[in-house]
Order: C-alpha cells, then structure tokens, then sequence
DNA sequence: CCAAAAGTGTTTTTCCTACACCCATGT
DNA sequence: ACATGGGTGTAGGAAAAACACTTTTGG
C-alpha cells in the first residue's frame, strides 16, 4: 500500500485508487543508416510466450519516472544511460494494456550514437538486442503502440529540432547528416540545399581535418555547437 | 534496490510495487482576450492552508487516466467535459511533489471557448474559479510547474497547429482570432497578412451574416472548417 | 459627419527549389 | 587515369514582411 498519509486533511472516508507504475524505453540508435531500437525478450507464459518487447519496469517508489528509465536502461537494456538523451514521451493508461493486472506505464524515448557504444553495448545477447525499426513488429503489451508513438515523435521534432544530433556520433560529415535525416523522415533531399540551410543554421561547427572512408575525396567534418537540443525549422 | 522482474513471472501471485496515480487538468479559456485557468481551492492542513490549485484527483482503477481527467473536469471543475478539448501533456513523478506521500500524476490540458459555457460554468463559487493567467501562481503542489509546460505547450503548439480553434466560439472573426493568436504568442502581427496567410490556408469557412460589436463597420463571421486540430504551419 | 473598427493591394525581400558539373583522393 | 563520393552556384518562383488608406456602420 502507498504511503498516502492517513491525515488526508478534510475528506474523511478515503477511496484510495492504486495503479502499478511502470516504465518503458524506446531506445534508439542508426546503424549503417538504418534506425534500430532495442528490444528485450518477454516470456510470461500464459500471456506472452517467447516474445519481445520494450526494456521497462516497474518504477520504485523512492525514484522518479526518469530515474527509473535511466535505470532500466542500464538494467535492461545494458546501455550505460549517460550517454543517452532521455525525453519523456507519454503515458499510457489503458485498462488492459498488460493482461495481468493494471499497469500504467510512462514510456519515455532514449537516443544514443552507435559510435560511442562499448562492444558489450553494440551486441546482441538471447535476451536483449538491437532490432531494425521494420522488424520490430508485434511487441507484447502495448509496445507497437508505444513504438509509434515514438517513431511519431521522433519524426515530427527531426524537422523542427536539433534532436537528431542526439543519434549522431560527435563527430560527422555532412552526408552523414543528410543520411539520418533521409532515413528518418522518408524524404529525399537535395544535396545542396540541405547544406545551405544546414550551415546557414549555424547549429554546426566545422572540426579541423578530414575523413576519408574510401579511396575518395575525404570529407570535412563537423560536430553540432551545442550539446543541447535547440527547436529551429530545420527542414 | 529496486527488483521488478522475474518473480512476478506468470499468473502467480504478485507482490508489484504501487503508487498512487492522479490526474490533473489545466483548464483553459478565454474571455476578453484574457487566457483563463480555472483553479480549485485547496485546503490540506497542515500542508496547505487556503491555497489554490489545479483541479485534479485520483485515477480510479478502473478507468484511464484520460477518462480521470473528464471525470475530474466533470466533479472538481464543474464545467462539462464534452465541451473540451483534452489533450496530455506530461507525467509529474517529482518524489516529494505531495508531501502528503508519493503521489504521480499525469497533467492535462484542456480547452473550451468561453461562449458555449453554461453560466454555471462560466461562474465561480468559493472553491472552483477562473483565474487570469497572470493571478494563477503560487499554487500547491507542483502545480506552478505544471501550467508553466501546460502554457509553453499551447503557446508553442499555436503556431504550427489549429490548436487555438479550441479556445474559440464556433463562430468568429477574424480580428478575434488575431486578437487571440497575439494575445497567446505574445508577438504582434499584421493586420493585412495575418488575414491573408489564415485565409490562404483554407481552414475557415465564411458564415453568412455578419456581426456588429458597436457602432461601427460590422465583421464577416468566420468558423473552423475541421472539427479537428491539424497540425499546419500558421504563423 | 464623426468615431471606430473592418477590410483591402502592392512592393520588397527573403527563403525555397530545381538543377549539373568539377574536385580530391586511393588504387 | 579512373572510379567514387565530396563539394559548390545560380536563377526563378513562392512566400513573408513591410506598409496606409478606404469602407461601413451607429449615433
């Protein structure tokens, strides 16, 4: 039972109304230019048999909704949550959203730069791994859901935030960044004028040397001037 | 340390971790140009003596938390539901938000055009109000903090959304509606092109008829075209 | 005819879009 | 020298911004 004093001030006959306090993440990350998310095994027989779905948990009583995401992370889904940026996303509420009992989950959405992930992070084990958005299909619970509602978000402040410095590694080329961008909106963009407007922003700054990723022109490279997510109309 | 997982396993018995779930509703309105927020008194001795609040309350287990905040919009803001536009806007799990224990809640906001209340509702009694923006501080709880994302929200959202149709009568003109855009984005606009850009977009329909608020030129009367927020680029 | 808000058009500037070729490098 | 992605400029059109006067009504 929750710690609702039993000084509840005038109302004397007390209906108190519980809920069990959840929290799931949708962690993402790009890949070789194709979106993944992190998905753990569900196995809770007889609802969800060899399933998958979302990292998440219940949230403890002595923590907030974020600090509980920051921890499931960690624990479930095996990333250090320091190198994540964490948004909350919305909470779901439904009355059979998990077929064992209420649960009212805050899903929060996480973005992390594949470079900068150990090895341990990158892999995949039986029971945590990382999925192509297309493939994560048919969660338990809520989570198809839960994962629109993120891939929605994520989508929609693409064009008018800096948000996806988030999924960038610190340091990047312009096609780089014009890559994510494609993959993520589902557009096609002029080379061009992506660049103009890009460095028009001023959100970038240009960092001395070249990459060379093949027996090409090496391209300069960039890192975003701010570590904060900025809202500007970007495309 | 918090342990959430395996030994709820199947349909056994689970010892799961509670909290107390609550919703609460930034209602607003305008009148006069003048954005309102409908308040509720609150008396929670010995944490709060004659302060004031949001409406809000408990989620009941068997409703979600949306169908809570009707209910609550309903029952602490005696205003009708169906009249509103309700949309969430964040979940508040601060540890020591209530001081009267662990309390969560999930923030709404909620619009309704001050024409089309009832006088009951348009009205205040000791313990439900209408308070101008402005007056609406120093409230209890977190609640200072949850207008201020519940204000940020309806600022930011005003400008790529029709989301301010909500706060309107479902008749108008257009120096109303402008009068409401710079009231809320605190910005001026112009006169001439803020008529042209609103007209262009095609999200008014002209009603016969026009309206006199004086003696002077009477002004073509204008409504919504869609019942629904459409998320356009308007200013 | 006066006061007050309603309503309107044009010009300038800025931004978006479309589009094609040369550059630098490793092999 | 060649294959490959890196990098650049310009012109035309659309949208935004700046700006002031005429119209309609009640009294």
């Amino acid at each position: 039972m929750p710690r609702m004093s039993k000084k509840t001030g005038g109302n004397s006959p007390r209906r108190l109304r519980f809920a069990v306090l959840a929290a799931d993440v949708v962690l993402f990350t790009v890949r070789n230019n194709t979106l993944l998310v992190r998905l753990h095994s569900v196995h809770k027989p007889p609802y969800f048999l060899n399933s998958k779905g979302l990292p998440g948990g219940l949230i403890d009583s002595k923590e907030t909704a974020e600090q509980a995401a920051k921890r499931l992370i960690k624990s479930k889904a095996l990333v250090d949550y320091n190198k994540a940026y964490l948004e909350q996303l919305y909470t779901f509420s439904g009355i059979e959203r998990d077929p064992r009992g209420r649960v009212v989950a805050v899903a929060y959405m996480a973005l992390l730069p594949w470079k900068g992930l150990s090895p341990t992070e990158q892999g995949n084990t039986g029971d945590v791994w990382w999925s192509p958005l297309a493939e994560a299909r048919r969660l338990a619970y809520d989570h198809d859901q839960i994962i629109k509602v993120a891939v929605d978000r994520l989508r929609s402040k693409s064009s008018y935030s800096t948000l996806l410095g988030k999924l960038m590694p610190e340091e990047f080329t312009l096609t780089d960044l014009e890559t994510i961008y494609k993959s993520i909106l589902g557009t096609s963009l002029d080379k061009r004028n992506f660049r103009k407007k890009i460095l028009k922003l001023k959100i970038l700054r240009q960092v001395p040397g070249k990459r060379a990723r093949g027996r090409f022109r090496p391209a300069r490279i960039y890192r975003f001037a701010s570590k904060k997510v900025q809202e500007i109309e970007i495309i």
